[in-house]
DNA sequence: CAGCGTAATTTTGAATTCATAATTAAGTCA
DNA sequence: TGACTTAATTATGAATTCAAAATTACGCTG
């Protein structure tokens, strides 16, 4: 054992890398919803022993990404239309503040960010590239976040949406439901723009609605077929 | 060592007990803020090995409660000003969310609940019995948030309320300050018994600014003398 | 005696070990 | 064959061990 060649990894604690690099992989699905974790095998890939292994597991479990059944194992949570009725809600009334308060305290270079990345984001709808379209969505949410400046928001707020981030992620937008994303962006920057912070809080929370109706929807679509 | 007599504690999963044992003794500061965690003590105390003990350590510090320094161990985190008012506007955010479902779904029996509480909690006050106070406020407040029906935000708020709950419990109110809450706990009531969702969550906010205010005087109060 | 450098001690992080619970496999009998 | 037991295997939870880092104690020098 304890190989330190290549791939192995060494940084600060071992358990905050391993909580960083499981993450990802629930997230894109490379561990699939309501299956087992393969502790051994998680092990062998990292190169690391069960002990912080376990202890990444313990923090991802109190994120709600990972399910710990006593004398069980580990199992990836699944997202559920109860959990997504519930999740986005808070995730809305938490963006909402994120909104007030970035309004107040966003400089005007700031904006011009939020401005590019929306443009960039108009660019990948308009050729539908899905991907690249989630990606710059997630950066103008987060670029939000931060002129809010409250970590404490930010942290809450992203814990959140990681959870829902693979169903949003999994969840092919209608087309309709596209359009509409799109312009409720537009409304978002222009709020920002003129920083009108209760009416972005109020465009921010609608659009979480929206967003979990989508989500919903396609959940449903799924339940005939099978559960992600 | 395995000492199964007595106090030793052998439920569900180790590591979920010592969060569970852990979180109090930090609430009320038995474990000092600001001051390093005695690992060893604390496994003695418990009657369990490093492994579990560690392994809560590492949630409560994703909860923010304990701050880890690698190769240094775990410190419990301090109270700060900037934490207070990063933290009240989210836990603002949360309550105002609590307040407006709890009016969509709850019971006349809960709201019976919450009326006796209430009463409970108005005797406290007049018998300036502080602790007392505390502890059925922190009941009412959870059974609107129970009220709610959303777990996901029941998780989010208690994780913050817990952070600020040391703070709030150790800042001695003023006797204006109390006597304010106390009126505002009067509309609270109002806005739940008329089931105004709207009026509840700006009541609720407006809550939880006063408070922040509050603890945030504490705070400088005792800056000069000692940090909590 | 103050400041510095080194050795001893303690603490930490992580691997390993070990007892126990859960799962799987094998065998029994109707 | 198929349900039911029981034995073998595997996985889990937690204690223990071990190497490395940090802290403390000690002694030396000026």
């Amino acid at each position: 054992m304890t190989l330190h060649t290549s791939q192995t990894i060494l940084r600060k604690s071992l358990h905050h890398e391993l909580v960083d690099r499981l993450q990802p992989l629930i997230i894109n699905s490379e561990l699939k919803p309501g299956t087992k974790i393969p502790e051994k095998q998680l092990c062998e890939r990292f190169g690391v022993s069960r002990t912080p292994l376990r202890e990444a597991l313990k923090v991802l479990a109190s994120d709600g990404l990972v399910r710990l059944e006593p004398n069980r194992g580990a199992w990836v949570t699944q997202v559920t239309q109860e959990e997504v009725d519930e999740v986005f809600p808070v995730l809305g009334a938490l963006e909402a503040l994120s909104g007030e308060l970035a309004c107040k305290h966003i400089t005007d270079a700031e904006i011009e960010e939020v401005r590019a990345l929306h443009a960039q984001m108009i660019r990948s709808y308009e050729s539908r590239d899905l991907d690249a379209y989630f990606s710059v969505n997630q950066k103008i949410h987060r670029a939000i976040l931060l002129a809010a400046r409250n970590a404490t928001l930010t942290t809450s707020c992203q814990a959140l949406s990681l959870r829902m981030q693979r169903a949003r992620y999994l969840a092919n937008m209608s087309e309709g439901r596209w359009y509409d994303a799109v312009q409720e962006h537009e409304k978002i920057l222009q709020c920002l723009v003129a920083r009108d912070g209760p009416n972005l809080a109020a465009t921010l929370l609608h659009h979480m609605d929206a967003k979990r109706a989508s989500v919903v929807k396609w959940l449903q679509s799924q339940e005939t077929t099978d559960a992600i």
